[in-house]
RNA sequence: GCCCUGAUAGCUCAAACGGAUAGAGCAGAUCCGUCCUAAGGAUAAGGUUAGAGGUUCAACUCCUCUUCAGGGCACCA
C-alpha cells in the first residue's frame, strides 16, 4: 500500500479509537481509505463515520464532522483540507508536500520503488503451465504461463520467497501412447503399412521426431521411443517458454515420485496411501483403494489405487503436494485451466487430510482462450493436432503484445484473443497506448540534453512548481502503483497492473497535452523532467512485473 | 441430474476489502496542427450491471431462485 494511505490509516485508527472513548464506546471498525468519485475535489475518502455512527448513536453526518475537526487539528502535516458529505463521507485533501516527498522516493528508489524487503515468513511455490510433454504448448498454456509468471514476479517484488515450478507428468498411459505414436510414425517412414490409431497422438511434430530418429540410422530396438519423444518435446516447450520470457526455477518430474523408494521398498505414494488408510481417510472396496474425500467436501470418493494394484495419477498428485510441503513451502499456488476445476475439491480435501489448512493451497483457475482472426474464431482441436501453438502466436504478434493481451483480463473471464487486433500497431491496440507514454518521455529526455540550464540533482529541484491539476493527478497516479501491487496480491491477479498502466497513460497524455515539459523557465523544466523520469521508472517497473520490455521509440 | 466460472455501453473488458454520479479502450459524432512524437487531447453521446426477490444507512459486489453461455462430472492423465 502506498505510504500516504498507510499514514492516513494509521493516524485515523488512533483518532477514531480516541473518539470512540470520548463517547464511551469500545471497539473499532474496519474502515477503508479510498479514492473519491470524480466530481469530488479531494484525494482520499473515508467511510468511517457511517460505520461507527450506530455505536455512537449519532447520525453519520455529525460523526463525520466531529472526526473531521479532529483530523485537521491532529495531522495538519498530512491533511490540508477536510470536508464532509451529507451521507457521512470524510474527504481529505493531501498536503502537496507529502506528494512531492513521495515523488522524490520514486526518483531515489527507482526499480525498487513499491517493493518490499525480503520476508522469509512465507515461502511460496507457484506451479504453472505443467503441460504434459506430449505436444507443443498452445495458446491456453500461454495464458497460464503469463499469469503465473507475472504473479510470481509480483510476489517476489513484495518480498516473498517464490519458487516457480513446472510439474511434468512423465509416466503413465499417455507416455505409452506417445512412445507408441512415435514408433508407428517411424515404422511408417520405414515403409511399413500400419495405421496410427485414433487415440494416439496425431500431431505432425511426432512425424518430425520420427524423421530425425530415422535419419540417425539406429535400428528400431536401439531406440527408446519414450525418452526420445519426451526429451524432444520438452526441449521445444523450454524453448517456447524462453521466448515468452519465462524461466522456471524447478522442473519436477512425476517419475521421481513413482521411482524413488525408501529402504523398505516403498514409494512416497504408497506411504501416503497407508497413512490415509490408518487415519481412516481411505478404505478398500472391490479391491480398489478409495480416498474418502467426501469427508472434506468433495462430491464423491476418489480412487487412489486400481484393482490391478497400480496407483492412479491422483495418488501421485497427492504425493507431489506433500512433497511441496516437505520442501518447506508454506504457501502453495497452482494455476489450472478452468477445465480442471473438478479437481479443486479433491485436492483441497487431501491438503486437509495431510494436516494442513486448506487455505495454504490457493488454486487459480483461468478461463479458456478463444482465438479470433478478424472476428471469426480459429478452430482449436487437440485431437487432430490442429491447434494454434503458443509459438505461432508469439512469432506472429510478438512476445510483449502477447503477454499484455493475456494479462489484460481477470483470470475469471474468458479471453478473446484477436490475432489481427494484437498485430495492429495502432491506437486500437492498448499496449501501444501505454508504450507511447514511454516513447514520448524518452523523446523529451533526449531533447532536454540540448539545454544547459536543466538541473539534474534532485536536491536543487523545486517540486512545488508542479502544482497544476494535471501534474498533481500524475503524481498521485504514480504513487498508486503501490496500491495496485497490493490489490494484485490480494486478488492473486496481475491484470490490475495492465489496467493501472492504461490509467497511467491516460493521466500522462493529459499532462503532456497541458504542460509543456521543456518550458522556458529552467526551474519548471527541471522539475517537470524529474516528473517524466519518475513516470518512466514506474512504467518500467510495472511492465517488468508483467514480463514486458519498454519501447523507447515508436 | 450434480458441480465450477461467467453474464456490466454497439464490441472487448475494468471496478480487492459492500460506499457517493459504475469506468477504460475500440467503433460511431463534433472539434483541436507555429511549439517536447496526433499511436495524442477536448466535448458530447452511449447503462434498469441478464431477470426476480432478500439482507444493509449503502449492493455490480453478499444470500435465494430463474434464464442464458463456457467448462467439468473415470479403476485417464
Amino acid at each position: 500500500m502506498n505510504v500516504i494511505k498507510q499514514h492516513i490509516l494509521c493516524s485515523l485508527n488512533n483518532i477514531v479509537a480516541k473518539y470512540l472513548q470520548t463517547v464511551s464506546v469500545a471497539s473499532n471498525s474496519n474502515f477503508i481509505v479510498q479514492t473519491p468519485p470524480k466530481n469530488i475535489d479531494a484525494d482520499f475518502a473515508l467511510n468511517v463515520a457511517m460505520l461507527i455512527s450506530k455505536k455512537t448513536k449519532k447520525p453519520p453526518r455529525i460523526v463525520a464532522q466531529e472526526l473531521a475537526n479532529i483530523i485537521i487539528k491532529e495531522i495538519p502535516e498530512l491533511v490540508e483540507k477536510v470536508e464532509t458529505s451529507s451521507a457521512g463521507f470524510i474527504n481529505l485533501c493531501i498536503n502537496n508536500e507529502v506528494l512531492y516527498k513521495e515523488l522524490k522516493s520514486i526518483l531515489e528508489e527507482k526499480d525498487k520503488y513499491g517493493s518490499l524487503s525480503k520476508n522469509n515468513k512465507k515461502r511460496i511455490i507457484i506451479e504453472f503451465v505443467s503441460a504434459n510433454p506430449t505436444g507443443p504448448l498452445h495458446v491456453g498454456h500461454g495464458r497460464g504461463a503469463a499469469i503465473g509468471d507475472s504473479l510470481a514476479r509480483i510476489l517476489k517484488y513484495l518480498g516473498y520467497s517464490v519458487t516457480k515450478e513446472y510439474y511434468l507428468n512423465d509416466v503413465g498411459n499417455q507416455m505409452f501412447l506417445l512412445a507408441k505414436s512415435t514408433e508407428i510414425r517411424y515404422r511408417q517412414l520405414k515403409g511399413e503399412k500400419i495405421d496410427l490409431p485414433a487415440d494416439h497422438y496425431q500431431g505432425s511434430y511426432i512425424i518430425d521426431i520420427a524423421k530425425r530418429l530415422l535419419s540417425e540410422g539406429r535400428s528400431i530396438n536401439q531406440i527408446d521411443f519414450k525418452h526420445e519423444s519426451v526429451s524432444e518435446i520438452l526441449k521445444a516447450i523450454k524453448y517456447d517458454l524462453e521466448k515468452f520470457n519465462i524461466e522456471f526455477d524447478n522442473w519436477f518430474f512425476e517419475s521421481t515420485l513413482t521411482n524413488t523408494i525408501d529402504k523398505n521398498g516403498k514409494t512416497e505414494i504408497a506411504k501416503i496411501s497407508e497413512f490415509f488408510l490408518k487415519k481412516g481417510f481411505a478404505y478398500i472396496k472391490d479391491d480398489i483403494l478409495w480416498l474418502a474425500s467426501t469427508k472434506f467436501g468433495d462430491d464423491k470418493d476418489r480412487a487412489l489405487r486400481r484393482s490391478d494394484g497400480r496407483y492412479t495419477y491422483f495418488a501421485s498428485d497427492i504425493a507431489y503436494h506433500m512433497n511441496k510441503f516437505k520442501r518447506g513451502f508454506t504457501k502453495l499456488i497452482n494455476l489450472w485451466g478452468a477445465d480442471h476445476h473438478g479437481y479443486v475439491a479433491r485436492i483441497k480435501a487431501c491438503v486437509q487430510m495431510l494436516g494442513f489448512k486448506k487455505e495454504t493451497l490457493h488454486i487459480i483457475l483461468y478461463q479458456l482462450v478463444s482465438l479470433l482472426r478478424n472476428d471469426s474464431s480459429v478452430s482449436m482441436s487437440t485431437r487432430t493436432g490442429e491447434f494454434i501453438t503458443l509459438r505461432k502466436v508469439i512469432d506472429e504478434v510478438g512476445k510483449d503484445v502477447c503477454r499484455f493481451f493475456f494479462l489484460l483480463r481477470s483470470p475469471d473471464s474468458q479471453l478473446k484473443f484477436d490475432l489481427e487486433l494484437a498485430k495492429k500497431q495502432s491506437n486500437e491496440n492498448p499496449i501501444f497506448y501505454v508504450q507511447y507514454v514511454n516513447a514520448r518521455c524518452n523523446s523529451i529526455l533526449k531533447k532536454s540534453t540540448d539545454r544547459n540550464d536543466i538541473m539534474i540533482d534532485t536536491k536543487n529541484i523545486d517540486f512545488s512548481l508542479l502544482n497544476t491539476k494535471e501534474e498533481r493527478n500524475l503524481i498521485k497516479q504514480l504513487i498508486a502503483f503501490c496500491d495496485t501491487l497490493v490489490i494484485s496480491e490480494k486478488t492473486m491477479s496481475p491484470h490490475h497492473l495492465t489496467t493501472y498502466l492504461i490509467k497511467l497513460a491516460d493521466v500522462y497524455h493529459k499532462f503532456y497535452e497541458k504542460c509543456r515539459v521543456l518550458a522556458n523557465d529552467s526551474n519548471l523544466a527541471s522539475a517537470r523532467l524529474k516528473l517524466i523520469e519518475s513516470v518512466m521508472i514506474i512504467i518500467k517497473n510495472c511492465l517488468g512485473l508483467l514480463g514486458i520490455s519498454t519501447i523507447d521509440t515508436m
